[in-house]
DNA sequence: ACTTTATTTCGGTTATTGCCTAAATAACAA
DNA sequence: TTGTTATTTAGGCAATAACCGAAATAAAGT
């Protein structure tokens, strides 16, 4: 749970999982949303790759990333159990 | 946001904030739950109190931390806005 | 086989984190 | 004012994070 919380701590990655929220997307079509330079942004893919936030699967040259939405609701369960808030939905 | 979660990436950060949701407690008390040195342990409570997750009041020798239920909601919104989970309490 | 396109890995730099022991500070009591 | 308890700050070290440009890899088209 440390390395999802640890992908969060991250603008840059946020908005990654923001932009994947909408729809799946290749590394360079998320590339396009950033000014950062691309290895750069590769070491965040890896990290919330790490984290079991995304999932990739390669298609023809491009590799396209999608949200591991599974992975978002245990990170909010976890983090309910800090907070104590209760959810019924 | 990132302060929070960031704070929120560690574990032991996690726990003090766990046992401060049950009652506020001082560092020593904190302090009994774990087995790190002191020093260290107050580099959490920066953190935790950087992050504004925790507010401290001097009660005479001792500091009380108490957890700050207002941030945990605000991250909590901000998690929800990343997993796009709704949520009606 | 060669070229193009997409993406990652490599090598290096700088800043930050997390841990420790020892020393400093704060409040109170004798 | 000396001592005691509670907590933090200081100083130092090893590990990790975040960024970059250059090079390497992977798949597909010509």
């Amino acid at each position: 749970m440390s390395d999802v919380f640890e992908a969060l701590a991250h603008p840059i990655r946020r908005e990654i999982l923001t932009l994947l929220r909408k729809r799946a997307m290749s590394a360079g079509e998320l590339a396009e949303h950033f000014t950062i330079a691309k290895p750069s942004l590769s070491g965040h893919f890896t990290v919330l790759k790490n984290a079991d936030l995304v999932t990739t699967e390669r298609k023809g040259t491009t590799i396209i990333y999608r949200l591991n939405m599974s992975v978002m609701e245990e990170a909010l369960a976890a983090f309910l159990a800090i907070a104590g808030t209760k959810r019924r939905d």
